[in-house]
DNA sequence: GCGTTTTCTTGAATGAGTCAAGTAAGGACG
DNA sequence: CGTCCTTACTTGACTCATTCAAGAAAACGC
């Protein structure tokens, strides 16, 4: 796990260090984890990482291609790891969880906007609203 | 224009005000507009409005459904005059432009996630991300 | 090891958005 | 038209995610 995150952060250009890996494996064990939910489980292992260390590993990471940023509207930023498999999220209106769902109309069409004003589009983005099962109940 | 907003508003249950009218205008005129830019629109009409008269304004319109709210990851919110097209939103990524988009595959095949965990899905909302034109020539 | 570059620590600042208490305006009803 | 109750607005303070800045520490090529 930490072998492959290190091979990974080097094939990127990016230094191996430890609250890099440890962001990377709190986000593998949590997707979808918040900066705080990271933070926490990054202070697991390493509990002397500033807030600060968790915000720039979190953007070197996401610009490098290996984490994704997720925010939905009214939400503080949340992530998880890339994967090449373009899936979508599902997010509830009350208590604001996220699931993922596959992309329901395969990957070229969600690239295909019919008038696009001139925009070179490279990716297409897509949240359903909804109200999860707990939520639902009660 | 400002009596077609007046009946709007009534007829969602909602006083009418001038703050809420000249915020109902100022998005008619510019769209995803952000709060800023909307505060600053309202106050050529009504120089003494308050902030927080316009947040109230936004979410009170935003709630009885005759805005939208959208709000891409890393903006802050912007607002639109609800219409019934089902439309999404191109985002450039340099400078954060936002322009709308047809639906590219119709109104009902966006509601349907593959799998949706027990959501109750009730919108669909596509972010194409991509660069402007401006942006992509300089 | 050595030195350069990148990354992390520390501490303060920014800014969108919210909260709370009191005043003002809308509008139903007489 | 005037009264009264309710909803909306004003004022001002506050929260909290995120960013900025300067210096110390760690990575890693040589």
């Amino acid at each position: 796990m930490t072998h492959t995150h290190d091979q990974a952060l080097r094939s990127s250009g990016l230094r191996v260090t430890k609250p890099r890996l440890a962001v990377l494996d709190a986000i593998g064990s949590r997707p979808h984890a918040d900066t705080n939910g990271v933070l926490a489980a990054v202070r697991v292992e390493l509990p002397a990482v500033s807030h600060q260390a968790v915000y720039d590993c979190l953007n070197a990471l996401t610009e490098a291609g290996m984490l994704r940023r997720i925010q939905p509207a009214g939400s503080v930023a949340r992530y998880e790891l890339r994967v090449g498999d373009n899936h979508h999220h599902v997010v509830c209106r009350t208590c604001g969880a996220v699931a993922d769902v596959d992309c329901s109309v395969g990957d070229a069409p969600c690239l295909t906007a019919s008038e696009h004003h001139g925009f070179e589009i490279d990716e297409a983005e897509v949240v359903y609203w909804g109200t999860c099962p707990d939520c639902s109940t009660a």
